[in-house]
DNA sequence: TCAAAAGTGTTGAAGATACACCCATGG
DNA sequence: CCATGGGTGTATCTTCAACACTTTTGA
């Protein structure tokens, strides 16, 4: 019983043109050397879950300030070859403005669609899913969409967000209205002048 | 990075005369001698995560087929004072019919109002509010309060499990509307006959 | 015949959905 | 002046909340 290893291991999501993405990175090390992994790693004895997933974000996909939650963990007996280690798993959401580089000790990290992976290793394929699931659930009974916005954005950005998350159009207008019922962005006295006719600026509320 | 040790802990729950209980236990051993503590223990090396709370619950609080969900995993690095000790806790749901009894190396266990707890051992008492929170929030999207209720059931005591747990009480005909037009309650051509007017029972139905 | 719990409908309010056109700007 | 994305309102339907009386039985 005291065998078992600790690990966390987070989703990382994102959106890139209009799609839901996870980064990845390729793994050096055996097992699956090669295949394409979650960041994360083994939790240090003296830091709690939370700082751990903080600590390989940093490190693994050099993001510092993101939207953090855990999910689920994972403990079957055979998920890992290594021998026993279970994960807690987490997801975490950036902006995609703030561009993560890959990391200092990861050979090679990349976003994919998450709704086409490629193989991954161990069990992580069913983790990204799981997160997918959450986050799909959490969209319309929380303001878990902003952590993937910049702290000034039009609402048709939002809306972008809502749909690659959803998988589905949205009523442009029935989603402004929604939206700005429930009170969480206020407008500000900008606006963004891209080319075409210039979109206001709204900011995450309260 | 490997003196971790990992545990589970179970809030097992039932509705005992209209109100929701867990199951406590009374702990023989230091640290948190004579303070009532969840069921639960130390993951074996070869079981899975869900496994040892089965495990548990059977050897600990002596209840054997339950609806059994994970919560949660706590990980603070001071939450044991006996070292760095991770829990996955658990919530479990019990039909007050089938009366746990107190389990065989357990010393004493108890039923206690979830929202009139004793002094609990570790954050078992945060713990147990996080399994409330929970089984409210899905109380209303799913099927979960079937868990507290025997085969065959009134629709006057699956609305008491609900106030139970909401901790409000219900209107009867818009309850009875909302959970027949869900399709989840199917009508058997049996009746309750308990002294007053005979009330018709229903059973989880698919 | 009384006490106790079972059972049953309607109305109004709020929220969700469907749907189409005009506007401001840069090129 | 045209192409592009920004911005706006209404009618309908569905869902939720409030509300009170009749029925069946055992004592």
């Amino acid at each position: 019983m005291t065998a078992i290893r600790v690990t966390v291991d987070i989703v990382l999501l994102t959106i890139r043109d209009g799609h839901l993405n996870a980064l990845l990175i390729k793994r050096m090390a055996k097992p699956f050397e090669n295949r394409y992994a979650l960041p994360g790693g083994f939790v240090l004895e003296q830091e709690s879950l939370d700082d751990a997933a903080i600590r390989e974000l940093r490190e693994e996909a050099g993001v510092d300030r993101v939207y953090l939650e855990q999910l689920y963990t994972f403990g079957d007996p055979e998920r890992d070859p290594r021998g026993r280690v279970i994960t807690v798993a987490y997801y975490a959401l950036v902006p995609h403005t703030q561009t993560p580089r890959a990391g200092t000790d990861a050979s090679d990290a990349a976003w994919f669609p998450a709704t086409d992976l490629p193989p991954l290793a161990f069990d992580h394929r069913e983790i990204v899913e799981y997160a997918h699931t959450r986050l799909r659930n959490k969209l319309d009974y929380t303001n878990v969409g902003f952590g993937l916005l910049p702290e000034k954005f039009t609402l048709t950005e939002l809306q972008l967000v809502h749909e690659a998350i959803l998988g589905q159009r949205l009523d442009k207008r029935n989603f402004r209205r929604k939206i700005i019922q429930k009170g969480i962005v206020k407008p500000i006295k900008e606006w963004r002048r891209t080319g075409r006719k210039p979109a206001q600026l709204y900011r995450f509320g309260r």
